[in-house]
DNA sequence: GAGCACTGC
């Protein structure tokens, strides 16, 4: 029988908790349980319920982890116990972070409504653009994980927060594993603070590691009684459908052909569900509906009762909310998707998965300090997770393209966290505008690697943000924290207060904010690049914009317009909110908007201030357009997308680099060598590798 | 004449 602990009396520990829903909880204060000793443990120990689990451990323990396949749901209640205890009592407020926006504000609404209050007082939420809260009043917020970083440059030590939870820890993002480590800092300086981290089974052990700390060494004066250091850890699984893993018997050598054999056997000897097929990008995937659409057409016409849907991320809104409407009778739904269905986007009817066992992953490599994005196998985590999509409405099946023994035995276990596969000028930038100096010798949860936090360090000492002792610059380092952009786009966006220009390139900034401002059409490319030329100029894609821009101005910001001109509406939309954040930033610096009045060389020299070290030069005689990087005499080609291709100036300057079969450069202007030496003397003739930077 | 996994401030 269930025994319930009284608030005042004393609760035993370890606890073991009854899940309401038949499932077991385990509660373990030690990270070393195995799940023998657990079940030990079971048979002894008292049954408590999962609210006093909670509650024991957020008053007993500094840090609680909170272990669970992912999507238990779980997690929403916690916050609500928290409050109903008393922790958002006295103007404390209780933070919980999500890493999308989308979910913080579902999550947010769903919490709000469970406990009866109108979002945006009590419960509130905060985004990007978006702030639902009311200082004084909100006692639950939640937010992205960024919007906390963010925070913490006011508030270093997040004073208003008592508790701060952290879901979906186990995704290990940039802004998550940076936010981890800077919350284990605080935690030495706060014990009051409590953290709970959220995350799958499988990153338990190293969360329970990272924030086990041995140290003795809190002030014995503080007043508040000083929690257990080592986290308490409290298990939640079973909740979820099962779902029944096929594989195949033998590697497939075309996992398209092996997809659409797949989905139409499934069609043929399984049940009603509607079927999520797992694969890299929008390539194989309009392949595969391509596929099977001419299977429908066949005249034997096997599939003729199937819907098929291509999703992701680069499609069309309204087309991708084709996925959501429910499937007509008699038909079979069946979605073919990027990694935009394993976490962003749920589909309830799911019953059948098919996962290719690959995704697009991005790597970095810090010596060409090229970020590059390649098919990869996914990992066993990733693999789970994507199973665990089958078995949300009923018991459903995942049929995997891949063998049972490279499952076990190839098949990596966990992801490489995206701290070691990127470009760490923007984390860097934000740790120093938080006062950490050291940064080589920061406690990472995945400490990236030495070289890409040297090439980080040098790329902002170039650009004049941080200084030989690796210090940020004042006012330019601080002023290029507090924007919300790449570093390089800061540093222009800066220098074009000082030039006159700034009315024109807080444009361009906004613009190169957003993936892509044009929609991608395929077949009727001769109408798009028509389009594209009414906007085109000879100086680049980026003064090509400055007239996108002015004409959906013009057009009263019409989505009309867009459709007409092969603009992507959504991204303009995003542009013109982007802009405008960025004009109260600068207003708040104390910095003042100014137009050129049309003076381009100005413009392209603001570019280059930040952008000095992406300068190419054409190969002289090159029949194929090939461009040298200047610092590194890489090859490197204009991307077809550019205005700029086949027009082919002698000096370039880019913006970023896509690395496919060649290296392309996207968004590219057209510049005067002169102006480079001019503006980076220090970057393109005396060349002294800085010695404080080592 | 070729291509853009996914987030986020």
């Amino acid at each position: 029988m269930s025994k319930y602990w009284k608030p005042g009396s004393e609760r035993p520990t370890p606890v073991l908790v009854d899940d309401e829903e038949g499932g077991v909880l385990f509660v373990s204060t030690s990270s070393s349980s195995s799940s023998s000793q657990l079940e030990r443990l079971r048979q002894r120990l008292p049954v408590y319920k999962y609210r006093d689990a909670i509650l024991y451990l957020v008053e007993n323990h500094a840090t609680t982890i909170i272990v669970g396949e992912t999507g238990s749901g779980k997690t929403t209640q916690i916050p609500q116990y928290l409050k109903e205890a008393g922790w958002a009592e006295g103007g404390r407020v209780i933070a919980c972070t999500q890493p999308r926006r989308l979910a913080v504000q579902s999550v947010a609404s769903r919490v709000a409504e469970e406990m009866g209050v109108t979002l945006g007082e009590e419960v509130g939420y905060a985004i990007r653009f978006e702030d639902q809260t009311k200082p004084g009043l909100t006692m639950v917020k939640f937010l992205t994980d960024g919007v906390l970083i963010r925070e913490m440059m006011d508030d270093p030590l997040l004073t208003k927060y008592s508790v701060i939870m952290v879901d979906e820890a186990h995704e290990r993002s940039l802004s998550t594993d940076i936010l981890l480590g800077l919350l284990k800092k605080i935690q030495r300086r706060r014990p009051d603070l409590r953290l709970i981290i959220s995350s799958a089974t499988i990153e338990a052990k190293s969360m329970a590691s990272f924030f086990h700390t041995r140290k003795k060494n809190i002030r014995n004066d503080t007043i508040d009684p000083v929690p257990n250091q080592e986290p308490g850890i409290l298990s939640v699984e079973g909740k979820g459908y099962t779902v029944e893993i096929h594989y195949v018997e033998e590697p497939v050598s075309d996992y398209l052909q092996a997809t659409v054999e797949t989905v139409l056997s499934i069609h043929d000897n399984e049940g009603p569900g509607d079927v999520l097929v797992f694969l890299t990008g929008q390539d194989d995937i309009e392949a595969a509906v391509k596929m099977l659409t001419d299977e429908y057409n066949h005249p034997r016409g096997r599939s003729s009762d199937l819907l098929v849907l291509p999703l992701y991320s680069g499609l069309p809104r309204s087309d991708q909310d084709l996925i959501f409407a429910p499937t007509p009778r008699g038909k079979r739904k069946v979605v073919i998707s990027t990694n935009i269905a394993e976490t962003s986007l749920t589909l309830e009817g799911v019953v059948y998965v098919v996962d290719s066992g690959f995704s697009k992953q991005k790597f970095y490599n810090p010596i060409s300090d090229i970020e590059s994005l390649v098919t990869a196998p996914i990992s066993k985590a990733s693999a789970r997770q994507r199973a665990g999509r089958a078995g949300r409405l009923r018991p459903g099946k995942c049929f995997r393209l891949y063998t049972e023994e490279y499952y076990l035995k190839d098949m990596p276990s966990e992801g490489i966290p995206e701290m070691q596969r990127s470009n760490l000028v923007s984390c860097i930038i934000q740790m120093k505008a938080l006062g950490i100096d050291n940064i080589l010798g920061f406690d990472w949860l995945s400490s990236p690697s030495a070289e890409a936090m040297v090439r980080a360090l040098e790329v902002l000492y170039s650009l004049g943000i941080l200084d030989g002792d690796a210090k940020l610059t004042s006012p330019l380092g601080f002023q290029v924290a507090e924007l919300p952009l790449e570093p390089m786009v800061s540093k222009m966006l800066l220098s074009s207060c000082e030039m006159g220009c700034s009315e024109e390139v807080v444009t361009i900034a906004a613009v190169l904010s957003v993936q892509s401002i044009w929609v991608s059409m395929r077949g009727v490319q001769k109408e798009f690049d028509e389009a594209k030329l009414r906007f085109a100029v000879a100086e680049g894609d980026h003064v090509t914009y400055l007239n996108v821009y002015k004409g959906f101005l013009k057009s009263g910001k019409s989505s009309q317009w867009c459709y007409r001109n092969f603009i992507n509406y959504q991204a303009m939309k995003k542009v013109i909110d982007i802009r405008e954040q960025l004009v109260r930033f600068l207003k708040r610096l104390g910095l003042t908007l100014k137009s050129c009045e049309g003076d381009l060389k100005m413009l392209r020299k603001a570019i280059i201030s930040g952008f000095f070290a992406h300068a190419c030069q054409l190969e002289e005689y090159s029949p194929n357009g090939m461009y040298k990087m200047l610092r590194s005499s890489q090859e490197v080609y204009i991307h077809p997308s550019s205005v700029l291709f086949r027009v082919n100036p002698k000096c370039v300057v880019y913006h970023s680099l896509v690395l496919t079969d060649k290296q392309y450069m996207r968004n590219v202007i057209a510049v005067d060598p002169a102006w480079l030496i001019e503006a980076a003397p220090h970057f393109y003739q005396i060349r002294k590798p800085n010695p404080a930077l080592f």
